[in-house]
RNA sequence: GCGGGAGUAGCUCAGUUGGUUAGAGCGUCAGAUUGUGGCUCUGAAGGUCGGGGAUUCGAGUUCCCUCUCUCGCCCCA
């Protein structure tokens, strides 16, 4: 460590062990539960145009003023993704998927980059898998991705997430634009009262005070006329109908007016997970509607729905519940005495792990003692014992490393039977 | 970008008011009868005490700088 060692760059990490088992336990479940309800992967690139980010995301935004990762190599300004939804759509434009059909699920998996401090729960690299619905305005659709993600969570075996939903409107003049109108009026009077960020934001965003962490912000927030409440009539029935169908899938939520977001696009429908096990960022997945996204983006005029999990906030998650998996036991180890018998064994091994039999064997010249530990501490259910004896006639022991466990030595032809029943009856 | 805390063996940490060859537990490796693990015992390897500079006869210990980690602010996953 004293030395010269180049160390990973700051804010991204190594997974391995335990941190590697859990990642790909939430790998696994993101597949498994996002297939179940119909969705197809994609995997777009980890860099896109700048402009993409800065369409999508919105000029305006931290992530686009702050935080990206933007390198000119040539002549084109490129940046690493800092979220994913913009690239899907890009995609999904580019290849016209509009055009072949319907409404289009995707899911997707894959590092983020933002240039941001790291705390417990952030990272500059950090891992999303995400979905999005496009091409329906159906607010059913809205409710059913709102619980394939807690669906995800359970399947990871994280218990205790909270939902928050809000609806912040849409682009209509009589909608978003109003309730902006009649929250700064509300505000206006007391807007001495707010904090000094506060007061910056309340001409170009004023949505943002609703969410200020300030505690003599958030009371006076609390009195605010709610967005939900002052949305168009569409908008109005869109989540009407999304609660609905929530309260009909048995979904806990709670109705957060103060919720509002960070990203541009959203419209009409957003939503948070959040958990308490994660610290100051509590957050642990998030998403919403986007209607206007496809269009911005200079397609047609579609609608969509999606969600972002951060991987890494599951992860913690997971650990604390003690959520986690254990890695795979290992089935075999194979235990040499001689040079002979270390040839012949990883032939047998190769035997073995063609019909799907996970196992190992030493490298390092180990005594037969050594072999024999590293198979205790391997956590190998069986130990293949080969020496001059077995060598000598065609033989081969395996030994049950369960507690009180016997071995017998058998015929070469026997082997994989007498491990089969030893796996099985175990 | 701005604050608080921390950096001593692979890991978790001790290290007294600055004083000889920097310690423990766990882990690793090797032995304790010839080919049998887990328990026990014995031994070994492994640290320019994050890096650089300053003060001092002498610095892991004091001071400054820097890097990184960590927790917050901001914002988000």
């Amino acid at each position: 460590m004293g030395k010269n060692l180049i160390r990973c760059i700051e804010g991204t990490r190594d997974y391995f062990d335990l941190d590697g088992a859990r990642f790909g336990k939430a790998m696994k479940a993101a597949d498994h539960v996002f297939t179940a309800y119909g969705y197809s992967q994609i995997h777009t690139p980890v860099f896109e145009a700048t402009e993409l980010f800065a369409r999508g995301i919105g000029e305006a935004t931290d992530i686009v003023e702050k935080e990206m990762y933007t390198f000119k190599p040539g002549s084109d300004m490129i940046t690493l993704r800092p979220e994913g939804t913009a690239g899907v759509i890009r995609a999904f434009l580019q290849h016209s998927m509009h055009k072949q059909g319907g409404l289009n699920k995707l899911w997707y998996s894959g590092p983020m980059f933002r240039r941001e401090r790291p705390q417990k729960g952030r990272q500059r690299q950090f891992h999303q898998v995400g979905v999005e619905a496009v091409g329906s305005s159906d607010p059913l659709l809205d409710a059913e991705v709102i619980a394939m993600g807690l669906q995800f969570y359970a399947a990871v075996g994280i218990t205790g997430i909270r939902t928050r939903l809000n609806s912040i409107g849409c682009s209509a003049p009589e909608c978003r634009a109003k309730y902006r109108e009649t929250l700064r009026e509300a505000i206006r009077p007391n807007l001495d009262k707010f904090c000094k960020n506060c007061q910056n934001r309340f001409d170009r965003n004023v949505l943002r005070l609703l969410d200020c962490k300030n505690p003599s912000c958030k009371e006076l927030a609390a009195n605010l006329p709610k967005s939900h409440e002052h949305v168009c009539g569409e908008c109005a029935d869109h989540f009407g109908k999304v609660t609905e169908a929530l309260d009909a899938f048995g979904v806990d939520y709670v109705i957060d007016p103060t919720l509002v977001r960070g990203l541009d696009y959203y419209t009409k429908t957003v939503f948070e997970y959040t958990h308490s096990a994660l610290g100051a960022q509590d957050a642990i997945g998030g998403g919403g509607r986007y209607d206007g996204l496809v269009e911005e983006l200079g397609g047609p005029s579609i609608p969509a729905v999606g969600f972002a999990i951060g991987v890494e906030r599951v992860m913690i998650a997971m650990e604390t519940l003690g959520a986690c998996c254990c890695t795979a036991p290992l089935m075999v180890y194979g235990i040499a005495a001689g040079d002979e018998e270390h040839k012949a064994m990883s032939g047998l091994l190769a035997r073995l792990r063609r019909a799907g039999v996970s196992c190992d064997m030493d490298f390092e010249g180990k005594s037969f003692k050594a072999q024999m530990r590293t198979a205790g501490r391997r956590g190998a259910l069986i130990a293949l014992i080969l020496g001059s004896n077995e060598l000598e006639t065609g033989q081969i022991t395996v030994k049950d490393m369960r507690e009180d466990g016997g071995q017998s030595t058998v015929p070469l032809s026997q082997m994989q039977e007498a491990i089969e029943a030893l796996v099985t009856v175990g």
